[in-house]
DNA sequence: GCCCTTGTGGCACCCAGTGCCATAACGTGA
DNA sequence: TCACGTTATGGCACTGGGTGCCACAAGGGC
């Protein structure tokens, strides 16, 4: 399935690939008017060979999000020791969430599927939980606080609010960046401490 | 099925008791591991007659979630023209989200399942959009701004967020209150607007 | 050519959710 | 007491997501 470099049945296809025939689709039909079988078939796949792919329906619109999330908690551990708490975790989340140039269409159609989709959004809940995870593990060792104190999981809470608000904003504006509307967000959401 | 008033075959069950019923199994043998027949068939009904009391299986533990919705709506409606936004929202959570007395075991057993199963989790979704949409009018009222911009967005987003914060605080230490738990994530996350 | 390894996909199955429809159990009026 | 409208029940069949099992395809190394 990732074309093991010794030996084996080449895969057929990719994530990336399989990725960007569901969101065609899903903006196409509709989400729940698509089934897996109608994402498998326009891929050229068997509908089992989907599931290899992406363990549900809705994780074939999350297959950027490990990154997303991998890059937020790269840079909460690349901060200095004297930077803020508060400031890190705004330039962190500010890195993660960077559009990369070429792929605003992209990025844009996904969230707006992702933030309109009742099914999408609650799905969400599974990346969002590593995001803020990653903030409130920060938090808490940056402070010298148990992992459940009320502070660590409320900074956790912000910076997933901020995200989401920013989301919800960038989609209902005509112009402005995702980026503005996150800076936004942050200095509203994120408690000084 | 809400033994209508004039004539019509008296409902079986109702809505609280099966709440009840699906709780008691969910707690013991796990959400996953309960299907809505075993359900149904504990609570002496079909499994068809279950869907008539909830739209889904999840649904069978947010049976107080329109309520808590209208409490915090009705709560925020109440405020005087002269009380703070910040404060009317803190007033208004506090309200809508104190356990009635006695309930307590009911209302802890019930919130550990809903931010510990994954299913249910995402589930919530439905309920806390509501929830932040009662937050975000209010707010996009009394401020005479748009309902899209991002002032009332981010409010509605840090009052779940402190809901949330305060729940999952709550379960995590065994003294303790939820409304104290309530009161110190919505000082540290609501925005002063 | 054989073997090992890895990906594919068919088949059967479980479970959530839905539309359709027959029927049970009430109240009311004749 | 019987017919009738009303409301709730629940069986049946079907769609669609997700999974375990397994046969097979297609590469590399020897």
């Amino acid at each position: 399935m990732t074309t093991g470099e010794r030996g084996g049945r080449p895969a057929v296809t990719s994530a990336q690939e399989l990725s960007e025939v569901a969101l065609r689709l899903f903006v196409e039909r509709g989400y729940d008017e698509t089934s897996v079988d109608d994402v498998a078939a326009a891929a050229g796949i068997g509908r089992r060979t989907f599931f290899r792919y992406f363990p549900t329906k809705a994780d074939a619109l999350f297959a950027a999000s490990p990154g997303d999330v991998r890059r937020l908690a790269d840079s909460l551990a690349a901060a200095d020791a004297d930077e803020p708490v508060r400031a890190a975790v705004r330039r962190a989340v500010l890195t993660a969430l960077a559009v990369p140039p070429g792929e605003e269409g992209w990025v844009r159609r996904r969230a707006l599927l992702v933030l309109t989709v009742p099914a999408l959004r609650a799905h969400g809940h599974t990346t969002f939980d590593a995001w803020r995870a990653a903030v409130a593990g920060f938090t808490a060792r940056r402070l010298g606080l148990p992992l459940d104190d009320v502070v660590p999981v409320a900074v956790g809470h912000a910076a997933l609010a901020a995200s989401l608000t920013a989301h919800e904003h960038w989609l209902s504006t005509a112009g402005g960046t995702l980026a503005e509307s996150l800076a936004a967000a942050l200095d509203l959401l994120l408690p000084d401490v």
